[in-house]
DNA sequence: CATGAATGAGCGTTCATTCAT
DNA sequence: TATGAATGAACGCTCATTCAT
């Protein structure tokens, strides 16, 4: 039985990472409701499906796992990205940015990270994980919003629901890359990083 | 057996609009997921699931139906109330506000109808209906801002760019209303409509 | 409820025949264990398996009909073509010749009758229509057989084991013939004739 | 999930077998259309129906194991029997009394494989099993066959008719003892010699 | 650390049949 | 005579999980 504390040992890493990278693949492509232990033990090498169980209490933990593992890097990213911004414009423009190019490198990822959240129902927690996680990364953007608007670059607006928008605003393209895999993504940035311009700015 | 010809007996077509009334609670309130035969008709009160499987060819067809129901409200609903627009930057502000009113109105059914969507894979048909539809919903869309872009009402932008965010600021919100269901959907369509129209016009 | 009697009406024997010939297309085509009320309404064009069981008690009497009716008409063919045989070779060489002769021109009803005696177990009689069918055909040709011996035509055996064979090596053609549907049955049947006229015969 | 690679462990293999065996009882007895998961795993003493589908990835690799079983022990048996035969004659008459000594001896089993056969559709290839082991035992029939006839043992005869007659001669037995138990089959075997001896030899 | 074996619950579907017109 | 509606039981199969090494 594996640690429940705080470290791990070397090879059982090595093995959650095997099996989460499977479980990352096989929901990219199947989607979560046809992810099962016995898929993901086959995309993984797994001789059964006990493996899984045994590095991982259990469904919930594996998808706890993936979603940590996928927001850690993600946050990794995200914060090399946004360390210097001028302003609140920038900060914006930046953000729509470095999001859309971590999605353009990791599409798998962010594809398995939407269809678990979208499909997902924890049914030992009241709550998904979709609302914890969504109110953590909306308050980052509401911070971007209402520093812009206290500077006096950004008009008055509801900063939840411009939050809100930008966000789906990307959330939707690992679904949109599905059937369209050819989209170009920088010049899609480039759309959004101006449409959000102009709809937050204060000046004409 | 039901039905091979044209149209079906009246009891019959009560008996389907009670199950599909029973499958959109229960996908709204458990997810496509745990949407069973058995919990729907359970929900519905009937005596086994066999009912079900009678009236409906099979899952697919269930989901086909719920699909095409909606859709079908939705589109009287809109259709009315796109009738008289004065331009392209009141159509857009129209557009928005009906359909967040039509979620306000129906949040169970929008709630199931997204559900399907982001967990649904037909394995009959290669592409999920996900692509289909909203491939025809952009497409309105898409005809609104160009209509506008050509009267000069609206700045030179990517058309399908801004359709598709428009549209995912709107379909995200049956989610957002699943953990903050007292939220104020009138304030929310005027700001996405102040957003928009910033976004959109080509004026200053 | 139709009627147990002795006759019934016009229309009633029209549909029982419409069932009955629906009933062995589907049994030839499928085998006897897919031939289920819902494929042979289908095939029939009916509306609902309710006819089926309105004018059959039960699946039972659907398939001691379908026995029936194709041993009855077999009955009549065999009765004149075995009318006028000159002695006892010529009998049994007839009697190949006009099973054959019936199956080349009656497959879809052999080979139902077939699938049906090998797969089916009435769950209500003890014993299976294989059983007494058999017996009487088998009787049949051991008449023949049993009179040949003591003529002096054939040489001594068992005649239950001469007419099981000369049963078997016919009985299987249905069977031949769906894998190989262009099998010359007129020759099939000479080199039978032949085969058993050396098996049976007493003189060198 | 046993088993991608080559081999299976001791256990399984037993499991395997004690499920295969309860298999061969239960079709022998009930025949393959009422031969469910749920009778087999009674019969064996099966906790529930999912270890069936545990060791067998399912009915068709259930019942191609059990043909694959029954086929390679009768396999065994037949080549020690045919092992030194004086000449073709010998070699047809030893063919026969060995086939009917074998299915003397393993009767439930040969029960199983015939009602398979017959009862039989996969799903998944186009052909059923028939076919292929059918022109496999008949190539071996008619490869005495032929043999004899070029020695000048046997007469000139469609070799493909012969050994089918004496094929099913052979493959009705199983059937017969289900309603004569009591059946001497050696004498029946001895018949059978006799019969299929005159029917090809060549000479007076 | 790993694994084969086993399990009960649930899945969507199909079955022949009965009820009520 | 015909029919739509309804039904409980059973089907093969997959699920995540647990037991015992």
């Amino acid at each position: 039985m594996p640690v429940k504390g705080e470290s791990r040992s070397v090879t059982a890493n090595a093995r959650r990472a095997q099996i989460l990278t499977a479980t990352i693949e096989t929901i990219a492509e199947l989607g979560y409701g046809q992810a099962s232990f016995a898929r993901i033990a086959e995309r993984a090498g797994l001789s059964s499906t006990r493996l899984i169980s045994y590095h991982f209490a259990g469904k919930d933990e594996l998808i706890s796992a993936l979603i940590a593992d996928v927001y850690a890097d993600m946050g990794r990213f995200m914060a090399e990205r946004m360390a210097d911004c001028a302003d609140a414009r920038d900060a914006l423009a930046t953000y729509i940015r470095s999001v859309v190019a971590y999605i353009a490198a990791h599409r798998a990822q962010m594809q398995a990270l939407m269809s678990v959240f979208l499909g997902y129902r924890s049914e030992s927690g009241a709550s998904s994980y979709d609302a914890d996680s969504e109110r953590e990364v909306l308050g980052h953007l509401q911070g971007i919003l209402r520093a812009g608007q206290e500077s006096g670059a950004f008009r008055p607006f509801d900063t939840f629901v411009m939050a809100a928008t930008v966000q789906r605003s990307i959330d939707g393209l690992p679904f949109l890359l599905r059937t369209a895999p050819d989209l170009d993504l920088e010049a899609y940035a480039e759309e959004l990083a101006e449409l959000f311009d102009r709809a937050t700015r204060s000046a004409p």
